[in-house]
Order: C-alpha cells, then structure tokens, then sequence
DNA sequence: CATTAATAGTTGCATATGCAACCAAGTCAA
DNA sequence: TTGACTTGGTTGCATATGCAACTATTAATG
C-alpha cells in the first residue's frame, strides 16, 4: 500500500474495479456462491451437475448435445455431469432411436423431484435478490447480461475457465 | 425435447434463463473467456495470477492479506497465483518489518511492464464492450454489479465456485 | 513471563475442469 | 460398397481450485 501507481503515460490508466469482466466475476461469484450451498450441501451436486439437471427439468428429455447448445456448457463437463447425475440416480439414459451415438436424456422422478426443491430455492433465492436490487432494474439487467452472454465473447468456444 | 414439463403444482416453475446468477455467470463467463485470451496465450497467466497482478499494478505494494480483502480471492489461490507471479520475475516479496508474517508484494519493472500492456487492452476490451451496450446503461450496470458483488453473497466465505 | 488464541501464508489431498486424442455411428461421394 | 469426413460422447493427462491441516509469528490474558 506505499506508493501511488504512477500514471500509464500515454492514456488513462486502467481500473480494474471499473472493469466489466470483473465486476461480472465478482457479482457472479457472489451470487453462485451463495447458492450453491443449496445443491452441494444438500445434494452433492456440482454447479455443472445442477445447471444439467436444471436445463433438464426445464426443457425435458433432451440430448447432451442439445444441453450443451443450450447452456454453452463444454462437452465433456456435460458429459461428466450427466455420468454423475445418472449415478446418482437422477437421470436416466437412452439410446436415440433415429441415431445410436446420441442419447437421449431425461429426469427420473427422483431427478425431478430435487429439480423442484432446487428449482423453489432458486426461485426465492431469486426473488430475494431482485427484491434488494428493485424491480426495475432488476428487469434491464436481464436484458444486458442476456446481451453480453451472447455476444460479449462472440468468437469464442463454450466452456468455463 | 419431448413432453412438457409438468407445471409445479404450487407456484410457479422455476426458469433457469430468468435465474440471475446463472445470468451472471453465463455473461461473466462470456466476457472472461473472451479476454483471457490476452493474459492465457501471450503470458501464460492464470485468471487468478492476471487479477492479483492487476491488482497490484492498480493500488501499489501491499500484502497477500490485503489482496484477498480487495479482491475477494480465496487465500490459496493469491498465495499460489504470488508463487507463480515470482517465479516468472513479475513481482517480488519483502518480508514486512513491522509483522514478519506478513509480506510486502511489489510488482518488478517487468510486472511492470505486463500490467501496462495487458491494462491497454483490458481498455480496449472493455470499451468495445461497453460501446456495444451503450454508454448508459454500461454505467448502470456497473452500479448493480458492484451492489450484487458487494451483498448477492454477503454472509459467504470468499473463494470461487 | 507462560499459555492460549489469533493471524499471514503454505501445503497436501481430493475434485473439477480444459484440451486433445480417441471410439463409434452416420453422412457423403465416387 | 468403400473410403474420407463429420459428429455425439468419452477418456487420459495436466492444471487449477477448495478445504482442512499445518508452520511461524504476533497478540492477548492470566
């Protein structure tokens, strides 16, 4: 903490703190991080393996493929994922009839029940959230992360870090 | 893809694409992904080593400590991301004199150098971003991602996932 | 002082991930 | 049909990380 950085001579210098990456880091952490503790906690789960189970539970049998198209999660963590979830019992696989390298995916009843217990978490933790931030904003938000989710990393290929 | 999800039987369902940290982390993931190229390909650094750098580069010396506060990076992961950052001459320690526990971390001219050229194009980054958004609501945004990042996790441990 | 309780950092170990290589089923064209 | 190429998924290997345990030093308390 001793000397002031000295000024970049050419243009301003840079901030991190003003940085959208990372302010998008840090407020995704915080937020994930919170909410984990209810699948790993509770279930052991992973965040790969609840956002799988998560898409899932929203848009129905589906195959990895189309979960990873969806949720621009790599493939082999979707992979990973899914061999965790179906040994856990969650989900089951089936061999596409149209074509035998997919596999179609899909809840158990158990996989949905957990996908309602979280998805109920999710939806107050959620609205507890937006509560603290204001409606308002709360709504414009969602459209901008939507925006740079899309487009923020164009070029570039699926997967986390 | 095949049968609709049954609707919850109380309330509503819970939809993942509305979920803000998943909001939040498919943008930051989009972004981060997308400027990591610079610190991963051109300097071999981690996401961790580039923030501790930057962070360095941005307030001055100051300890490991001091970092994890800033920052809200775990304790392992500065104390590893330091390690490597030394290794590659980019900073250098100091045991503190007043608690010799503690040390002084200091980026070297080369540190130096990196954070000036790296900072250059987080700008850039950073403003094509923005322009895409738009200058307004890029400032908003910053406001609800500092107020997420600052209380979306309060009662947490830091740390990532 | 002597003991006990923090605190700054590091390290061991188990897990999660990224990437590239790989297998098996499909497609396409000669 | 055969051979080249694509595509759904999986696996091996190296790396990054989280957590808990540990060292060394300082603070607090009797």
């Amino acid at each position: 903490m001793n000397d002031v950085p000295k000024q970049g001579e050419a243009g301003q210098e840079f901030d991190l703190e003003g940085f959208l990456p990372y302010l998008l880091n840090q407020a995704a952490e915080a937020t994930s991080r919170s909410f984990q503790a209810s699948y790993k906690a509770d279930y052991g789960m992973t965040r790969t393996q609840w956002r799988v189970l998560a898409n899932l539970g929203k848009f129905g049998a589906m195959t990895a493929r189309d979960i990873c198209r969806i949720s621009h999660i790599e493939k082999t963590k979707v992979s990973r994922a899914v061999a965790a979830l179906e040994a856990e019992g969650l989900l089951s696989r089936a061999t596409s009839p149209e074509d035998r390298r997919a596999e179609i995916l899909s809840l158990t009843d158990a996989g949905r029940r957990v996908f309602r217990d979280l998805g109920q978490r999710a939806l107050a933790y959620d609205a507890a959230l937006r509560e603290r931030l204001g409606q308002a904003f709360a709504t414009q938000i969602d459209m901008v992360l939507r925006m740079i989710a899309a487009q923020g990393g164009n070029d570039l290929p699926p997967g986390d870090d």
